[in-house]
Parts: C-alpha cells; structure tokens; sequence
DNA sequence: GATGAATGAGGCTTCATTCAT
DNA sequence: GATGAATGAAGCCTCATTCAT
C-alpha cells in the first residue's frame, strides 16, 4: 500500500525511499486507527503503538497530528484512482468501461468501507489549505468516472446529461454503501447493489441506441459480473 | 424550534417544560458550533456561552457532552421528519407526493446544509447506543420517502423495485448537496440541482403508465417548480 | 505583595479582585522558583504545587506560561518603583534625596536579590512585545533615579552630566550588588558596599558647592547610615 | 577563534587537535544561536546545523549540552582575557594602561554584545561545578583590571579605595554597554559612552597627582580616543 | 570518526466535569 | 435553579541523547 507523495507535507528525513515507508507503515496504522475511532479519539500514541514505533519518530515524517490525518485521507482518494483505472484496462466498450469503473468504484468503497467513512468524518477537522488538496484529488478520481459518461454520450449512448452532476449522483451511490452499511447490509448484498443501481442508471441515461448496445453487451457475457445482472425488467418497452 | 424529547436523556430538572425550553436554547447554540467548528473543536464553555448561560447549567440537563451531541443530531434529523410531512399535506397524487417528498428533503437540507454535515461527521463519534436512537430516527425519516416510492409502485407508476434501495438512493441524493456543496454550487443552482434528479429519478422509474401521469403533472403546473422541468428527452420510447 | 495590573494579561475570570489576589499569589511562587531554577527549569506544575492549586487553574488567569514570567518579572520592577518614593517621603534636599534613592535601591535589590537576577536572566525569554512593557516599566523606574539626579544638577550641587547615563551607573550599581553576589559578599557587606558607591558617585560628581552642602549633611546626622560613613579621603582637594 | 581547552570538558576523540577544532566548531555556533534564541530554545540539532556537522558528532566532544553551554561561556570570557592585554602591550604608564584596559573592555563587549548577554543569561544554567569554572575565569579577566587599578594607587594616582569593589564598577560599566544596550545606543555612541565612563571613574578616584599626570597625557595625544576627550569640567577645584 | 534515524520522557495546555455558593 | 471557579487527567509535541551503520 503506498502513501502518495504528498509534497505538501515535509518531513525532517531526507531519504526519500525511507519517508515514503515510514508514511506508509503510519498510515496504514492511522487509516485503520481513524476509522474505527475516529480521528480525535485516536492518540498519536496509538498510531505509534500500532505501527511498532516511538511516538517521536512520527514527527520526523509530519508536522504534525493533522498531517497524519492528511496523509491518511490522500492514502483512502489514492487508492480509487488506482484502483478504477485498473478495472478499465482492456476495456475499450464505451458502456462496458463506464459499467466497470461504477463496478471497480463499489468493490473498492467495499474493500475500504471503514475508511471511506472516515474521509466523510474527518475532511473537515482538516485546516482550509490541506482539506483543498483532499478535493483536488476528489475531483482527480471524479474525472475517471465523468470522462466515462462523457464518453457515452459523445457515442450516442446515453443522454445528453450535465455529466458532472451524474458523476456526484454514481459517486454518491458508491460512497452509500459505505455510509449506510449498517443498513444496505441487511437489505441486500453488495452484488445486488451494483446490480440494482447498475440497473437504475442505465435505466435513467440509456438512449435507444444504448439500449441496443447495453443488451449486445449483456448477451455476450457468461460472467455478467461486472455489467451486473440482467435487469429485472430488461426494458422500458 | 423545538428540540424533540428525548426520554433516554435525563435531566437533573424535573420542570418538563423548562427541560424543553433549555434544551432547545442548548442544542440550537451546539448545532452551529458543531457544525461549523465540529464537534471535539467545540467546548461546553463554547456552547454555554453561545446559549448565554453558565457552563454548569447545560450539565443540570445533559449527562455529558454526548448527551449534546445526541440531542443535535436528533434535532436535525427532526428537521426532516417535519418539513417532508409538511410538504406533502394537502397533496394526494402519489407521483406529485413523491416528486415533492424529494423536493422538500432537498429543501431541508439546503437550509441545514452545515446541520446535515455534521450528521455525517459526528454521528460515529457517539456510543453504539446513542448511535442507535439515531438511526431509528433516520429510519422514520426514510419511510416518509420509501412510503411515497411504495404508493408509486403500488398504482403502478413506478416499476417494481426495492423501495428501500432506492429510498437510500434519492436520500443521500439530497444530502450529497449538502456534502459537496463546495463543488456543486459550481454546477448548478438549488433548483436546477432539484429538477436533474427528479428528471433523472423519474427517467429510471416511470412505467409507461407513470410517463403519462407524469406529463399530464406537468401540463396542469403553470410553475412545475417542484416536478422539475421538462426531462429534455421526453420519453424512453 | 501586590502584582500591578498588566492590562496586557487577560484572564478568562471577570472578578478583578479574584484576579488580583490569584495573580499575586501564582506571582509569589512564581518569582521564588524562577528565580532558584530558572524559568525554563520551573514547570506550571512546580508553580501550581507552591502555590497549592491545581495546574489548570493558572491558565484560567493567564495565557501561557510566558505570561506568568511577565507578571513575574513586572512585580519584581514594580517593587522597585514602590519602595525608592517611600524611601524619598519626606525627604526634600536634593542631595539627601538623591543618596536615599541610591541607597533604597540597593537595599530593594538586596532583599530581593534573586529576583534581580530574575530580571537579568529571564527578559530575553519574552517575546518582544511583552519585553516592551518590561522596558518601559524599567524607563519609569529608573526616571525615579534620574530625576534626583537631575534636580543636584539643577542646584548646582552636581556636575552637568548627562544624567541618563549616570543613572544607568547608579542602576546597575545597585543591580551589581544582586548579580555579583557570590563575590561581593565576600569583599563588603551591604553597608559598606552602598558606603563605598555613595562615595564614589559623589566624589564623580559633586561641584564645590555640592561638596559643601554634602559636608553638611553628614554633620547633621548621628546615625549616616543614609548618607554612608564619612568619605575616607574627605575631599579631591 | 581557538577555543580556550576546558580540561573538565572530556571527549571521547583523542586527537587533541581536532577536539580543539571541533570545539572551536561547534562553539562559535553555538554562542552565536544561544545569543540570539537563548541557550533554552536552541537545540542541539540547531547547533550541528549551523556548525554542518551531525548532531550525534557534538557528543564525541562533549558530555551533554550543558557542555556545550559552559564552553561558550567561556570562549566569551577568554575573549575579554584575550583583548584586555592586546590593548595593554606596549602601554607602561599606570593611568594610561588604566584607561586602556576599560576602553578595550567595553569594544570587546560591543563587539560581543550578544554574547555578554548570554554569559549574564545563562551562567545560572550550569550545574554549581560548571558554574564554579566561569566565576574563576571572570575572576582571572577581572584581575586584569585590579591590577590596573591597585597601580594607579600604588603610584598615588589614584585614591586608596577598595580596588576588587571598584574593578566590579569598571566591569559592570563596560557590560551595561550590552545589557542595556537598547536604550543606551539612544542615548550615545560607544564612544561617547567610553568618554564619559572614563571622565566618571577619573573624577571619582584621580589623585591631585594623578590630575597632573591625566592632564598631561591628554595633552601628549592628538587622537584621545583611548583616554577620552577632556573633561568638560577639568577639574573639581 | 561521522552520521542521522530512532527513542521516550517530560511539559504545556485544554477542557469535561464538579461543587460550593 | 443557576453560576463559574476549580480540578486534574490526558494528549500533542519537543528534544536531549543513543546507537547501528
């Protein structure tokens, strides 16, 4: 799991491979720390206990708690960036590749359902400056999703949409399951809800053409995974 | 504005009437700092002043400064549970009940819009037990809307999905406003925010049945404020 | 033992009389311990202890620990600047005056010798602008000095010098005896030392008719502990 | 700038000649950061920066900071022992080699000012033992001025007065140049500073003897900068 | 000899909570 | 019922010192 580097945040260490170990091992702890008690909660002393180091050392790689929680926050963006663009490789399909990054998006929201919370609870105990570079990077990772919207609209697949505005809307849905899993948990399992919300937003953005396409893609398939289920009222008629 | 009686917070006073009055003086001071200070930023010093009373005081109603918190975050989410009711009274057509149910929470949470942050950051910060009055409260909240998605599905104007799923969909529809307003206020105003998603929800929704109902709504509307505009692809074919 | 009011040190207390009294007495421990361990080796604890209240407690009437040497080091010039006119009360020859400062000065610096000290060692560790008003209260002080000096001058009994400058001799004179202790109690006592520096500025300073007048006085008075012993070389002539 | 060899002051190299040039190192960093940030906010880190060495290096040289500390200060006193007879060679007339010994006393101490701060500063830091070191080495630089003093007396050009008391005003006087520096250079030059010290302590301790001896030492020079500039009052006769 | 990463004790400061008035 | 001064535990952060390389 590597930290990105974050130029922002110096440190009193000069070995470059060292600091971005030293991070990761903090903030893997951190992350993990973070989530389960919350940032204010959480003691630097934790965070040194859990990653098997002094508490002083941790202040050679920060500045101090905040960039801890910083650094945690870029780790939980990062790992969305990395992680959609690896369920797109290979992909060419304009609608399967936008399927597939909603897919990757909900899958890595799953694996990081705890941190995901975090970056909801804790963005705003960051101070202004640090919290704008926690949106760039939001932003960053939105782009991977809108460019896919995008994509099917120049094809003619989907509507004509304000895309950013639909890209918050499949973001949102991919952050839900996180939020609310003390719900959605008891409602359905996380294959239902991709499926089900693959499902409602083909249904909302498909143009005709898309839906020819769409039921191209799904006949294709033996292991509909990713595009999800058949929908269970295939069309609008 | 009254703060909701919460029995599982007990109060040192036994005037009910006065435990009302004070509480609501707290929790009103608590809900702006909180929400703009957060919650372990906040102190009770902060909040008594703010309320205009001594520190001592908030401690004769309150068990500690959780109790605060419980007590804010009820108070907001009693916010929902009051204006959706209110907007739907007098309306009886399930698809206009239920374009204004979404409208009304989007409302709500326009003008809460740091209150319902805070919901987000600070409700893991209580006790398991506390975090449960909050959830069922949040439940009560849901069934408004999931009762309205039912009655649409019932008369057949909705196709036949989980209402719960997608109660949770067009919830944190509303919310998301409040969350990444920092970004959306960039791409659109509330009531364009308002119109895309019932557009965008009714394109994922509608039966045949519900189509013409829908546009017959529109017709009959001078101001179609609440069921959004026209979708700009009026049918699904 | 009053601590002057420092306007600049706010206290979250509103009773001012509360304030005086619980400032008076962080002062008193304060200025003991600072001046035995040094104000980087006293802890708000160590003070708290000797002052027999709890630590946080001090920060309800102080800002910081700087704050505390301030205060500190402002009592110790204010007692300066209370005991030289009670020394000078009564008193109106010129001469007498000006011997009476010299002498009330030294006896203050050495009752309160470690203080000094105090003064000398620890000024440096405020922050500017709290310096300041060190600064300033030190310029009063010492105008008490040079004033006496002044009006000699204006007799004719003194020399025209440039009268600030002598009062930085007289001041630090009297400084010396508090920083050279260690070595000047083995060389004179007080007595003799205040002799000996009474001496020495008039032999500097006197103008005949200063001389005359000096003469006088010494024979006017049984017990010339004020004025110190007669010169041992009665006159330059 | 040699550092005087402190044998209390053990280290772990044994290469004499490199103690002596690490030492010098780390020492005129030292004083300079201690003079500046005060011996209590300067690290051991800051230090080895400036000195560009590692900070684990200075404790090769030295036992703790305390070490660093005590050799600064006595670098500084050995500048005063060091400069006194520089001024002083070639000199063989009592008066002048007097006046010689101040003025250069009070140039050291201006162009160290800093640095007499500090020894006023943080002498009191040091452990008793460490404490004892520098009070024989100011004792030694004192002994430079007594014994111009005590030959004055011994060639009846001065009174018989108590010499170590009176070399403690000579000192005293030169030291206030720097301790009160931030008024005193509102007041005059260093210059004029010296020139009016000397005229003080000529007129207090000359001898009608030594009268005629000033006298004509002023006269023998064009540049009287060493000895001052006439008095303005030339005699008290 | 020199480096600098690592340690961990210690101090300032905050703040929830209490309680005498 | 209300006040607000007082308590004291707890946490962030610094920095002298060590030690493996």
């Amino acid at each position: 799991m590597v930290t990105n580097v974050a130029p922002e945040v110096t440190s009193q260490v000069t070995d470059e491979a060292l600091v971005q170990r030293r991070r990761a091992q903090f903030v893997a702890a951190a992350v993990e720390l973070f989530s389960s008690q919350g940032y204010y909660r959480t003691t630097i002393q934790d965070i040194a206990r859990k990653a098997g180091v002094s508490s002083g050392l941790i202040y050679q790689y920060v500045r101090d708690k905040e960039d801890v929680l910083l650094l945690s926050l870029l780790s939980v963006l990062d790992s969305y960036k990395r992680e959609i663009p690896r369920a797109l490789a290979g992909l060419t399909d304009p609608l399967e590749r936008c399927c597939a990054a909603i897919d990757a998006y909900c899958r890595v929201v799953d694996q990081r359902r705890e941190a995901t919370v975090l970056a909801y609870r804790s963005t705003k105990s960051l101070s202004a400056d640090r919290r704008a570079l926690i949106k760039t990077s939001e932003l960053e990772s939105n782009e991977l999703i809108s460019a896919c919207l995008r994509d099917c609209m120049d094809k003619g697949l989907f509507r004509e949409v304000n895309a950013d505005l639909v890209t918050y809307q499949l973001v949102t849905f991919a952050h839900t399951w996180a939020l609310k899993h003390w719900r959605l948990k008891e409602l359905s399992t996380l294959d239902e809800y991709i499926a089900q919300g693959l499902e409602f937003f083909t249904q909302a953005l498909l143009t005709p053409k898309g839906w020819r396409q769409y039921r191209k893609l799904q006949e294709s398939r033996e292991a509909p995974s990713v595009v999800g289920s058949k929908p269970e009222h295939p069309a609008a008629e």
